[in-house]
RNA sequence: GGGCCUAUAGCUCAGACGGUUAGAGCACCACACUGAUAAUGUGGGGGUCAGAGGUUCAAGUCCUCUUAGGCCCA
C-alpha cells in the first residue's frame, strides 16, 4: 500500500466552487462546462446586455471631454431596409462594432447611431409592385400622398428583422436613437446642402443626355448604371446601314453617306452625320447610284457593293465637312442648322459600322455634345415612358424598340421606291443597304432589368467638374485600406468625375427646394435652404395630412404665391411661383448623412463642427462611386474638407463556390444556422481575420467558420475551464487587478507575462492602424502559445496549487479577455466576467501593457527553449525511442548557456530526459562533439565590393573550399573575406555510439543520450502503466480527484517495473489501494506496455 | 480600348531594402503524446513562384511583353 500524496486530502472534499463568479447559465452548479456550446452562451448573454443596459453604460462612462476631443467619430453608411441583411451587411456590422468598441475601451466616446436609407427608386418600385401599377400616370392617379405612404411603409418593412440580426451578431448601436433620411430633420438638413451649393454656385439646371430607363420613367446618373454585374447582359438588336442622299452641288450631289447603327429608333431624330477628320473616305460606285464610306470599311461591305468596287471619289473626313443631305424622316425636314456632316474625330472609328456615325442630338452623350457645338437644337419625339410622341406620328405610342421593325419596314419600302404609306416618313432618296442582327453587350436598369435609352432630360447638376481637383487634393489626407484605393480606384474616379446629376423626376424623395416662375414673360427662380425660409415667404409650412412639417410630396408641391417679380394683379394674369416638381437623388441623401444626421446647422452646429470629418468610416469597394464619392462631394463642396480620415473599403463576399452568392444557387451557408450552430463569436471571426479587410474577395464556407472555432475560441475557452478547474479544486481566489498578481518569480510565469505584454503591445499598434485581420493572426499565435505551451507545462504546478500560478493565469486572462473583447465579444464576456465577477469586460479599460513586466531576453530564451524540445522531440522520432520512456541526459551547446539554465527543469520534463546539460558552444567539451565549422557568405555585404567574384566565394563557401587563417583571415574560393561578410557556423559532426545529434534552428546544437539502461526501460514501463491506468479512469467515468484501488498484473517485467515505481504509479494515479499480483485479476482490462509487453488492469473506486 | 489590382504547395494566403535551401494555416499520410483541450507534437509527401524576354555578380522580388482572373472606366 502507498501513502497518497500529501496535498491530496485537501482535494477530497468537493468544495464550493470559486469560479465562475458570476455566469449567465442558469443550470445547477454553474460548473464552468468543458465543452460548451457557444451559441447558447452567446444568446445568454445578449439577454444580459439587453437587460443590464450595458451598450448605454459603455457609451457614457466616457467622457466627451472638453469641444468633444476625447470622442471618436464613426458614420454609419445607412442601409435600405426592404430586403434582409446578408453577408455583406454583417461583415461591415463587425468591422463597424470591432472599431468602436475598441476606441470605447482605449477611452474615448464613441457613439454609435443607426441609420436607414429611405428615399428613392428601389422604394417606389416596391409601392408600386405592391400596388399593382407600372406608370408614373398611374401614380399621380392614385395620389402622391398615398403611394408615398407606401413608400413609407416599404422602406421600413424589414427594420425589425434587421435589427434581429445586427442585434444577434452583438453589434453595438442605438437603434432607438437612430436617423432616418425620410424625417423632415434630416431633409431639412439636405436641403440647406443643397441652397449651399447653389449659393457657391455649383448647381446648375441643364439638358442632359442619361441613361434613362423607359419602365421606371427615370433617368439614371452614371454611378447608378454600373450598379451591379449584371447591368450590362448581351442583346439582339436590328443593325442598320442606311444612305442619306447628298444635297450639296458638286461631285457628290446625290452620293448617299452610309451610316450604320443599331438604334434605327433613332433614325426619326437624326440632325447630323459625325465623320473623323483624318479618316480616308470612298465613294463608289453601286447600282447606278453612288454611296460613300470610309475606305477601311469597304472590304466589309463587299457583300452589297462588290469585290472591287469603281471607287469614284477619294477624301478625308475634312473634306466631307459642311455637305448637306436630305434627312431619312421628314419630321424635322426644315429643323435650323441640322442635316450637315461634322466633325467628330475622337468618337467616329473605323473598327465598325461606315465610318460615318449619325448623330440624333438628344439620344446620345456625343450626339448631344457634337449638336450643342454645332448650334443644332436637340429634338425629342420620344415620351418619358419610351414611346413616340409628336410629330413622329407613325410611331407614335408605340415603345421605341417595338418602333424598330416597322421603322425597317419604312425604309425598306423607301428604297424600293415606294411612297405614301408603305415608307412612312421616310424620304425619297433615302436607302436601305444592309439590315442585319447584332449581338451585343448592352446596358440594363439595375431594378427592372428593362434596356435602357439613352435620353436627353432636363436636370439640375451639381458642378463636380469645377471643384474636382480641390476633391483630388483632400483625397491625399484620407488613410485608405488598402492602400491603392486612394490613387487607384478612388483617385481614377475623381480625376474622370463629370458633374452630378442630382435630380429625379419621382416622388418619394427630398424636394429639390426650387421654386420657378410659371411665366416665362417674367422669371423668377428661389431656392430654400431650411423650414424658417419656405415659411417666411409662403405664409406656411408644408404639411401632410395629419398637420405635421412633411417635405414630402406632395405637400411641399402645394407651396405656391404670387411672383413677386411680376407686377401684374392676379385678375390680369400674374405668373405664380411653383416648386419644380423633381425630387433628389437618393445618393445625394447618403451623402449629407455627417450633417443630416444631427439636423445641421440647425442644431448640433457645435458638436457637428467638432465630429468632422469621421475617424473612421467601412463599406464594400464598390462604394468609391456611391457612398465614399457622394460623401467626398458634398464635404470639399461645402465644408472644404474630406468627410473620413480612415476609410476602410473592403472585398466582395462570394459563395463557398466561388461566385457570388445567389439565393437560388444556395451557395453559401444561411446566416441564421450559422448564428444557431456556430455563433455570432465564430463568424465574426471567419470574417475578420480573412483577407477580404485587405481588400481582396472571401469565400464563405462552413468549414472557415468552424475553423475559427477550433482554433480560438476552444482554445481559449478551455484556458478558462483548466483555471477554473484548479482553482475551484484549491478554492483560490485570484487577486486579478492587484499588482502582487504580476509578481511570479517562476520562470514558466515571468515568460508568459512577459509575452503577453509583446502581445498587447502588438495588438494596440495593429488596432490603431485598423489592420484587424492583423490583430486576429497577432492574437491566434498568442493563444496558442498560452494554451499549449504555459498550460501544458504548468499542470503540475496547477495540480499542486501553487498560489502565483493562479495569480499568474488569472492576470493573464483577464488581459487577454479585454485584448480579445472586441474580437470575440460575446464568449470574452463570459469569461471575463466568470474570472472576476465584474459587470462587463466591455465597460474594463483597455490592457495597459506598461503594467506588464518586460522581458524581452526572457521571451527570447523562452522560445529558444521551445525549439530545443521541439528538435529533441525530432531526435526521439529519428531514433524510434518513445516519449513516455526516460532517457538519461540531453545536453544543450548554445551561445549563452547561462541563458537557458532557469529552464532546465521545463526541457527536462518536456522531453523526459534525467538531467539537461548546458554547454558554451566554445568549451572544450563542446568540441569534443566532433564539431566542424560552416561558412556562409553574406551575398549582401559581400557582394558590393566583390561584384562578380561574389559568386566564387559562394561556390567555396558551399564545397569546402575556405580556410581560417592563424591570423582569423577567413578565404573562400581563393577570395579573402572581411569581417561582416561572412558567417562561421559550428555544425555537429556524426554523433558517436550511444548518442543523437540535431542541429538547432538559431545555432547551436543537441546530444541526445540514447541509450536505453534496464533501469530507464523499466521506469518507461511503470509510465506506460500510468498512463493506461489513466485512460481506464476516464474510461470508467471517474472523476478527476476520485480515488481508486489498483491491482496490476502481467509478465515479469510488467510486475518488476510496477513493484520498483509502486509509488510513481499510486500517486500519479490517485490510487489508495494498490497490488501487484501474478495472477491477473478477472475482469481486468488487457493493455500493452513496453516494448511488447503486457499488462492487465483493474481498479475500482476506493 | 484605357486604368488599378491579382497570379507563390491540393485550398487560403505571407514573403521590408534584390542576397543564393521560398514559408504559414488548413487538408492528407505515418508516428508520438494526452486526466484542461473538440486538442497537441514530430516527421513526410506536395512548388517550372502564370509564361517569355531583359537588367544584375545575384530576381518570387526590379523592367518590358504575353496570358488568365477581379474591379473600375470608355
Amino acid at each position: 500500500m502507498a501513502e497518497p500524496q500529501t496535498t491530496i486530502p485537501t482535494r477530497r472534499r468537493r468544495p464550493a466552487m470559486t469560479y465562475p463568479k458570476v455566469t449567465t447559465d442558469s443550470a445547477d452548479g454553474h460548473a464552468v462546462p468543458s465543452s460548451p456550446r457557444f451559441p447558447e452562451i452567446e444568446e445568454r448573454i445578449l439577454a444580459y446586455w439587453a437587460e443590464d443596459d450595458t451598450f448605454r453604460a459603455s457609451v457614457e462612462q466616457r467622457d466627451a471631454g472638453a469641444n468633444g476631443e476625447n470622442e471618436f467619430v464613426f458614420y454609419d453608411g445607412p442601409p435600405f431596409a426592404n430586403g434582409l441583411p446578408h453577408y455583406g451587411h454583417l461583415l461591415t456590422g463587425y468591422v463597424k462594432d470591432i472599431v468602436p468598441r475598441y476606441q470605447t475601451m482605449r477611452g474615448k466616446r464613441v457613439e454609435r447611431r443607426f441609420g436607414w436609407d429611405t428615399h428613392g427608386l428601389p422604394a417606389e418600385l416596391e409601392a408600386m409592385r405592391l400596388n399593382g401599377i407600372k406608370t408614373t400616370d398611374e401614380i399621380v392617379e392614385m395620389g402622391i400622398d398615398k403611394f408615398n405612404d407606401a413608400c413609407r411603409a416599404s422602406v421600413l418593412k424589414y427594420t425589425g428583422e434587421w435589427r434581429d440580426y445586427v442585434t444577434r451578431q452583438a453589434r453595438w448601436v442605438d437603434f432607438d436613437n437612430d436617423y432616418r433620411t425620410m424625417n423632415p430633420e434630416f431633409m431639412e438638413s439636405v436641403l440647406w446642402a443643397f441652397k449651399g451649393l447653389h449659393d457657391k454656385g455649383l448647381v446648375y439646371e441643364g439638358f442632359r443626355v442619361l441613361p434613362y430607363c423607359w419602365n421606371d420613367e427615370t433617368p439614371l446618373s452614371n454611378h447608378e448604371l454600373r450598379m451591379d454585374d449584371d447591368v450590362y447582359k448581351m442583346r439582339q438588336d436590328p443593325a442598320v446601314t442606311v444612305g442619306f442622299k447628298i444635297t450639296t452641288p458638286g461631285e457628290l450631289q446625290g452620293t448617299r453617306l452610309l451610316i450604320w447603327t443599331t438604334t434605327p429608333w433613332t433614325l426619326p431624330s437624326n440632325l447630323a452625320v459625325m465623320v473623323g477628320s483624318d479618316i480616308d473616305y470612298v465613294a463608289v460606285d453601286h447600282d447606278g447610284t453612288s454611296v460613300l464610306l470610309a475606305q477601311a470599311r469597304l472590304a466589309s461591305y463587299s457583300r452589297e457593293l462588290g469585290d472591287e468596287p469603281t471607287i469614284t471619289w477619294r477624301g478625308k473626313g475634312e473634306d466631307l465637312l459642311g455637305l448637306t443631305y436630305a434627312p431619312p424622316f421628314s419630321y424635322f425636314a426644315d429643323h435650323e442648322n441640322a442635316f450637315r456632316v461634322v466633325a467628330a474625330d475622337e468618337a467616329v472609328t473605323t473598327t465598325d459600322g461606315t465610318g460615318l456615325v449619325h448623330s440624333a442630338g438628344a439620344f446620345g452623350e456625343v450626339d448631344k455634345e457634337v449638336t450643342d457645338r454645332e448650334g443644332i437644337e436637340p429634338v425629342m419625339p420620344v415620351g418619358k415612358d419610351g414611346r413616340f410622341t409628336h410629330p413622329v406620328e407613325d410611331y407614335a405610342g408605340m415603345l421605341v424598340f417595338d418602333a424598330n421593325l416597322h421603322i425597317i419596314d419604312h425604309l425598306k419600302a423607301a428604297t424600293r421606291g415606294e411612297q405614301g404609306e408603305a415608307a412612312g416618313a421616310v424620304t425619297p432618296g433615302t436607302v436601305l443597304l444592309r439590315r442585319e442582327t447584332y449581338d451585343h453587350s448592352y446596358p440594363h436598369c439595375w431594378r427592372c432589368r428593362e434596356p435602357l435609352i439613352y435620353k436627353g432630360v432636363s436636370s439640375w447638376f451639381v458642378e463636380v467638374t469645377a471643384f474636382k481637383q480641390r476633391m483630388m487634393e483632400l483625397n491625399q489626407d484620407i488613410r485608405w485600406t488598402p492602400e491603392h484605393i486612394k490613387d487607384g480606384q478612388f483617385g481614377k474616379w475623381l480625376e474622370n468625375a463629370r458633374d452630378w446629376s442630382i435630380t429625379r423626376n419621382r416622388f418619394w424623395g427630398s424636394p429639390v427646394p426650387v421654386w420657378k416662375s410659371d411665366d416665362p414673360a417674367y422669371p423668377r427662380l428661389d431656392v430654400y435652404g431650411s423650414f424658417a425660409e419656405i415659411e417666411r415667404d409662403f405664409g406656411r409650412l408644408p404639411r401632410n395630412a395629419a398637420g405635421e412639417p412633411d417635405l414630402h410630396r406632395p405637400w411641399v408641391d402645394d407651396l405656391t404665391r404670387p411672383n413677386p417679380d411680376d407686377p401684374r394683379t392676379p385678375e390680369q394674369g400674374q405668373s405664380t411661383m411653383r416648386r419644380v416638381t423633381d425630387v433628389l437623388d437618393v445618393w445625394f441623401d447618403s451623402g449629407s448623412m455627417s450633417f443630416g444626421q444631427v439636423h445641421y446647422p440647425f442644431e448640433n452646429a457645435e458638436w457637428f463642427e467638432q465630429h468632422f470629418p469621421a475617424d473612421f468610416i467601412v463599406e464594400y469597394i464598390g462604394q468609391t462611386r456611391g457612398w465614399f464619392y457622394t460623401l467626398h462631394i458634398l464635404a470639399t463642396a461645402l465644408f472644404d474638407k474630406p468627410a473620413f480620415s480612415s476609410c476602410i473599403s473592403h472585398g466582395i463576399v462570394l459563395g463557398s463556390d466561388g461566385n457570388k452568392m445567389s439565393k437560388s444557387l444556395r451557395n453559401y451557408p444561411d446566416v441564421s444556422e450559422v448564428f444557431d450552430r456556430d455563433g455570432a463569436d465564430a463568424m465574426r471571426w471567419f470574417l475578420m481575420a480573412s483577407p477580404i479587410l485587405r481588400g481582396g474577395n472571401l469565400v464563405v464556407t462552413e468549414q472557415g467558420i468552424r475553423d475559427a472555432v477550433r482554433q480560438v475560441m476552444i482554445p481559449l475557452w478551455n484556458t478558462w475551464y483548466f483555471f477554473a478547474l484548479y482553482a475551484n479544486a484549491e478554492q483560490y481566489e485570484a487577486s486579478v487587478g492587484r499588482a502582487e498578481s504580476l509578481g511570479s518569480d517562476d520562470p514558466l510565469d515571468r515568460y508568459l507575462l512577459a509575452k503577453t505584454r509583446q502581445y498587447v503591445e502588438q495588438l494596440t499598434a495593429e488596432l490603431d492602424a485598423y489592420a484587424i485581420a492583423d490583430a486576429c493572426e497577432t492574437t491566434r499565435t498568442f493563444i496558442d502559445v498560452l494554451t499549449n505551451w504555459y498550460v501544458r507545462r504548468s499542470r503540475e504546478r496547477f495540480w499542486e496549487g501553487k498560489p502565483e500560478a493562479f495569480e499568474t493565469l488569472a492576470a493573464v486572462l483577464d488581459v487577454v479577455c479585454r485584448a480579445v473583447s472586441p474580437l470575440l465579444p460575446l464568449v470574452t464576456e463570459e469569461i471575463w466576467r466568470g474570472l472576476t465577477g465584474g459587470r462587463s469586460v466591455h465597460l474594463a479599460d483597455w490592457p495597459d501593457a506598461t503594467t506588464l513586466p518586460a522581458d524581452d531576453s526572457l521571451v527570447a530564451a523562452m522560445d529558444q527553449v521551445r525549439e530545443v524540445c521541439s528538435s529533441t522531440s525530432a531526435l526521439r522520432k529519428a531514433a524510434r525511442l518513445r516519449n513516455r520512456l526516460p532517457l538519461a541526459g540531453l545536453t544543450v551547446v548554445v551561445d549563452d548557456p547561462a541563458a537557458l539554465q532557469p529552464f532546465a527543469a521545463i526541457i527536462a520534463d518536456e522531453v523526459n530526459v534525467k538531467s539537461v546539460r548546458f554547454l558554451a558552444a566554445d568549451s572544450e567539451e563542446a568540441r569534443g562533439y566532433g564539431v566542424e565549422q560552416k561558412l556562409t557568405v553574406n551575398a549582401r555585404a559581400a557582394g558590393p565590393r566583390l561584384g562578380k567574384d561574389v559568386q566564387l566565394a559562394i561556390k567555396g563557401s558551399k564545397s569546402g573550399d575556405w580556410s581560417v587563417a592563424e591570423d582569423g583571415t577567413v578565404t573562400a574560393g581563393g577570395l579573402a573575406l572581411v569581417e561582416g561578410e561572412y558567417g562561421l557556423e559550428t555544425h555537429v559532426g556524426e554523433a558517436a555510439d550511444g548518442a543523437a545529434t540535431a542541429m538547432l534552428p538559431g545555432g547551436g546544437f543537441l546530444v541526445l543520450d540514447t541509450v536505453v539502461t534496464a533501469e530507464l526501460a523499466e521506469e518507461g514501463v511503470a509510465r506506460d502503466l500510468v498512463r493506461a491506468v489513466q485512460q481506464l479512469r476516464r474510461d470508467s467515468g471517474l472523476d478527476v480527484t476520485d480515488r481508486i484501488e489498483l491491482t496490476i498484473s502481467g509478465s515479469p517485467a510488467v510486475l518488476a517495473a510496477a513493484r520498483a515505481h509502486e509509488a510513481l504509479i499510486a500517486g500519479e494515479t490517485l490510487a489508495t489501494s494498490y497490488d501487484v499480483t501474478e495472477a491477473g485479476s478477472p475482469g481486468g482490462t488487457p493493455v500493452q506496455v513496453g516494448d511488447g509487453e503486457t499488462a492487465t488492469l483493474a481498479l475500482e473506486r476506493a
